[in-house]
DNA sequence: CCTACCGATCGGTAGG
DNA sequence: CCTACCGATCGGTAGG
């Protein structure tokens, strides 16, 4: 009689589920290793098929890129509109805390998304609508506070894109210089985060209209 | 008797100029075609030299890395020392604005320079002393203006390096931002600056304390 | 600074 | 979803 080895993880995946499993393998890649470290070849090795398997899913590594982005920009707009419903305040200044903590929470826990969607990895040439669309969601919860605390008077600083970039910029700038271990290696991510939190307050303070300050 | 062909590029370099080219090659690498186009063999062969050659001038490929991220916390040190000397005002926000319009113009002029620095193409778990220098240099610059800011109580908003690290996320964001290609399309260069010069104001804003505001 | 070579990895396809 | 194969590219070394 034949020894009956383990199973192998392949034997897990069916119904299509090897394709999230893929989005997951990728994302641990981008994690652990950075951009240069994303390949089919060594995301299908990791969901424990062959090197074959992953283009039943996706037409090419483009495919699997952008699946992995778009995946990003779902969870990073869940973050901070739950960052958003956790804050009690109705001010948009404190808001825009809010926010600001939910992404820069959220680039902290899954550097790989920030990556993916960030890092030059995808090819902006031929985006997917869907990308497109998960992409302006994102922004558009930003945009909308923004847009909301100018109209009240909350804010003051210019149109609101440029409020509401100067605000993604800041948040965003800090997220990956963190991701990219650009800041000193003694700043822990405890610190990290207490220093986000200064920040974003800080930034609340300047594009707060001056009669309210 | 033999044609002359015309001379090859590498007959150019003598007297280990080639490093130079090399690192000029390897940064419109990833100028153009981003963090995973640069390799030895492609920076080799845009110098005109076979891929052996760069071998006597960097130890591997990480060497090669470094000296472009080295040279390019160098021009940036220039880039935001040349703007502050262009500025005329005396006080730490207008002072701040000027150093923010440093970086992120050197960020559009050059961004192979920050793709290699701040793109996790370095490997950062061994990092040559000059290269650690040369950023401690380019923070340095920033940090003196705003330390000299809280000093003199024409800036607010923490210690010295929450507020430096503030300014120095959102104009870094936003540059990268731009360099990403994340931002609308239409959004073309000129708007890119015209933006980034108001948010810089923003900030400066932003930092100020309010007794001067 | 060159040619020639090494092993490894990659994206992608053929054919089942 | 598999094995087997393709051409291309990579970092790096031998030897001159």
């Amino acid at each position: 009689m034949a020894i009956r080895v383990a199973r192998k993880p392949s034997d897990a995946y069916q119904h299509g589920s090897l394709r999230q499993a893929l989005v997951q393998a990728g994302l641990k890649l981008l994690s652990e290793g950075g951009a240069g470290a994303l390949s089919l070849r060594a995301a299908a090795q990791l969901a424990g098929v062959s090197h074959a398997a992953p283009y039943r899913h996706f037409r090419d590594k483009d495919a699997l890129v952008s699946a992995i982005a778009e995946q990003g920009f779902l969870l990073l707009t869940e973050a901070m509109q739950a960052e958003l419903g956790r804050c009690r305040h109705e001010d948009a200044p404190r808001r825009l805390g809010a926010l600001g903590q939910g992404y820069i929470g959220f680039a902290l826990a899954h550097p790989g998304y920030l990556r993916v969607i960030f890092g030059g990895v995808i090819d902006k040439t031929n985006p997917p609508e869907g990308l497109l669309i998960a992409g302006q969601r994102a922004y558009d919860v930003l945009r909308g506070v923004v847009a909301r605390g100018l109209e009240a008077g909350e804010l003051s600083g210019g149109d609101p894109d440029t409020v509401a970039l100067a605000c993604w910029s800041m948040v965003h700038g800090f997220s990956m210089l963190c991701i990219d271990q650009a800041l000193p290696s003694f700043v822990d991510r405890k610190t990290q985060l207490k220093i986000g939190a200064q920040m974003v307050r800080l930034l609340a303070v300047g594009v707060q209209t001056p009669a309210k300050r």
